[in-house]
DNA sequence: TTCCAGTATT
DNA sequence: AATACTGGAA
């Protein structure tokens, strides 16, 4: 869909004019180190800013640098992702920190294509890092962005992602991609609750909930968290969590084997079960 | 129990 | 394109 120059001007208006008046001071905004704009935008992914905020700058405290990252152990991160669930990411951000310094000098690629190579970045994330960290003047769209123009330029209707990739392309202000974006990001997470109530159905197309199937994720999380303690016995370790969970040592066994595979835990030639330590 | 909002996988 | 995965909040 082609917007006349007045439609996307009026636009650009409505979003500036609400966002001088209702801007948030944000401590990744008062940066363009794309290492600090990574962490946010993975904690982001899964957390609100009211949460994010404190876990940030610890995260950045501890690991100031993406050398300080790269060097850190896969257990030391995960110890400070304490809390924040998700815990695969956080090996994600590690990896990508490690491969910044291997294979690119030590900065992050300034092109998508490359940036999506990175362990953990989608489009949407290689994206945030070219606006947010490089300002160039292209288009990226979450899911409150995509809602936006939903409702705005398209009735509520829902569209196909190229389609609302299309108009986003069309909406950025030339030379204020950064700040353009901000604002996208500040007006979706404070207006969009009244123009989207609960009760209006979603995107047309239901979802198939997955039925709850006894997932597993919960002691998942439970595993990980007593290993950020210490180190145990894996065989006495698997035997106490499953009386702990309730459940048998082979399911215990299985959470774990499933662990390991993802490289959240390890597991010592003398049978020792901790967090990797590289 | 479901929802959220991304990435990875098939 | 569709589905799986994730874990705290709602």
């Amino acid at each position: 869909m082609k917007l006349s120059r007045k439609r996307i001007e009026d636009f650009q208006k409505l979003i500036f004019d609400w966002w001088e008046k209702n801007r948030r001071d944000l401590p990744w905004r008062r940066t363009y180190d794309p290492y600090h704009i990574l962490i946010s935008e993975v904690m982001l992914q899964q957390t609100q800013v009211s949460r994010v905020l404190p876990k940030y700058r610890e995260f950045v405290t501890v690991f100031p640098t993406v050398m300080e990252l790269a060097k850190a152990t896969p257990a030391d991160v995960l110890r400070v992702w304490r809390g924040m669930g998700y815990n695969r990411r956080a090996l994600y951000l590690r990896k990508t920190a490690v491969s910044v310094i291997h294979d690119h000098k030590g900065r992050f690629p300034k092109i998508e294509s490359e940036l999506r190579k990175l362990p953990g970045l989608g489009m949407y994330t290689a994206r945030a890092l070219l606006v947010f960290a490089y300002k160039q003047d292209i288009s990226m769209v979450d899911t409150n962005i995509r809602q936006i123009i939903t409702h705005y330029f398209f009735g509520g209707k829902a569209q196909p992602t190229i389609v609302i990739a299309g108009v986003a392309d069309q909406l950025v202000p030339k030379g204020k991609s950064w700040a353009w974006h901000q604002a996208l990001m500040d007006f979706g997470s404070s207006e969009l609750k009244k123009i989207h109530p609960p009760w209006a159905d979603r995107n047309g197309k239901k979802k198939t909930s997955i039925p709850f199937k006894e997932t597993n994720r919960y002691f998942r999380g439970k595993v990980i968290d007593r290993l950020r303690d210490g180190s145990y016995n894996e065989k006495l370790f698997t035997v106490e969590l499953s009386g702990l969970f309730g459940k048998s040592p082979q399911f215990v066994a299985g959470i774990i084997e499933r662990l390991k595979n993802d490289g959240l835990v390890c597991i010592s030639k003398s049978g020792i079960i901790r967090l990797p330590e590289r």
